[in-house]
DNA sequence: TAGGCCATCTGGTCCT
DNA sequence: AGGACCAGATGGCCTA
C-alpha cells in the first residue's frame, strides 16, 4: 500500500482545486453538534451537565423511594430524546450493485485522476474528523470515571472497559440498595480506592486517603478487564463473555461489586 | 529493542 | 454521487 506522504504523485498543488486546510480545525468541525453532548455528565469544560445530573438524580432517588429500578427510570427519562449516529440495522444487508457512471464521459485520464486525488483527499478530510470526534467523545467518557490524577491517561480499551464495569457496579449497587431500602439521602460507593458519593445534593468523587480524584486511572488492573457476566440482563444485552464467579466481582482485591462482596454504606 | 498505543491513510461496503 | 462507517496497513512515539 502507497503512503501518501511519500508519494510523489500524491501532492496537494493547487492544481487540485481543493483547500487541504484541516477541517478539524475549521468552523466546520468545531461547530457541528454534538449529539451526545447532552448526555455527558461533564461537559467539555469539565462542569457538571445539569439537565443529566437532574435526570440521573430524579431516577436514583425516586427509585429509593418507591422501590423500583433506578436505571429503568434513568432510561425512560432519556428514551424518548436518544438519538444515535448508528442507527440499528433490522434489514438484510442489501448488496451494492455499481450502477453505470456518466462522470467518465468528456473526461480525459488526468482529470479523471485529479478528481479521484481530491475525492480521496477529502474522504481522508472526513475520516480524520470522524476520528477526532470519537477521541472527544472517549476523552469526555475518561473524565466522567473515577480515576487518579497522578496515573497515566486511560488508554482507549482501558476507557470501555473501565466504563462498562463502572457503569455495571452503579447497577448492581442500585439493585441492592433496592433489595435492603435505603435509609439515608446519601449513598457511599467503594470503588476499589475511590469513594463515589451519590445524594441528593450532588454527587461526589474522592479517594480513601483524601487525594483528589480527578482523572487517570484507578491503580487496580483488575478494574479494566473485561468482565462477562453470566447473569440475566448483561447477557441478554450481548455482554456475555467469560463470566465470573457468583458473589466475586475482581477477584482478590479491593473492588467489591455485585454479590456479598458490595459495599456501600448509608449516610 | 520489542511491544503497545495511536494517528492517519486507504479501499471496500452500505446508505441516502 | 457522495458521505458514513469499518478494518487493514503503516509509521511514529513511548516505555519497560
Amino acid at each position: 500500500m502507497t503512503d501518501c506522504r511519500l508519494d510523489p504523485a500524491y501532492d496537494d498543488s493547487c492544481d487540485s482545486g481543493y483547500d487541504l486546510s484541516f477541517k478539524s480545525e475549521s468552523s466546520e468541525y468545531s461547530e457541528k453538534p454534538d449529539p451526545f453532548y447532552e448526555y455527558d455528565f461533564l461537559q467539555p469544560d469539565h462542569a457538571p451537565n445539569p439537565s443529566l445530573l437532574d435526570k440521573f438524580s430524579t431516577a436514583f432517588h425516586s427509585a429509593l423511594e418507591r422501590h423500583e429500578p433506578a436505571a429503568d427510570l434513568f432510561y425512560t427519562l432519556c428514551a424518548s430524546e436518544a438519538k444515535t449516529s448508528t442507527p440499528v440495522k433490522d434489514k438484510p444487508k442489501k448488496r451494492y450493485v455499481q450502477s453505470r457512471s456518466r462522470a467518465s464521459r468528456s473526461k480525459s485520464p488526468s482529470q479523471i485522476l485529479r478528481i479521484k486525488r481530491v475525492r480521496r483527499l477529502k474522504a481522508n478530510d472526513r475520516e480524520r474528523n470522524r476520528m477526532h470526534m470519537l477521541n472527544e467523545a472517549l476523552d469526555r467518557l475518561r473524565c466522567v470515571l473515577p480515576t487518579f490524577p497522578e496515573d497515566t491517561k486511560l488508554t482507549k480499551i482501558e476507557t470501555l472497559r473501565f466504563a462498562h464495569n463502572y457503569i455495571f457496579a452503579l447497577s448492581q449497587t442500585l439493585n441492592d440498595l433496592e433489595r435492603c431500602g435505603a435509609p439515608g439521602d446519601c449513598v457511599t460507593v467503594n470503588v476499589g480506592n475511590v469513594v463515589v458519593s451519590i445524594s441528593k445534593n450532588g454527587n461526589s468523587i474522592s479517594a480513601r486517603n483524601n487525594a483528589v480524584v480527578t482523572s487517570g486511572s484507578i491503580g487496580n488492573a483488575s478494574f479494566m478487564q473485561d468482565y462477562g457476566y453470566e447473569g440475566k440482563g448483561c447477557q441478554e444485552e450481548g455482554f456475555g463473555g467469560g463470566g465470573f464467579a457468583s458473589g466475586g466481582y475482581g477477584g482478590n482485591n479491593n473492588n467489591f461489586y455485585g454479590g456479598e462482596g458490595l459495599m456501600y454504606e448509608f449516610l
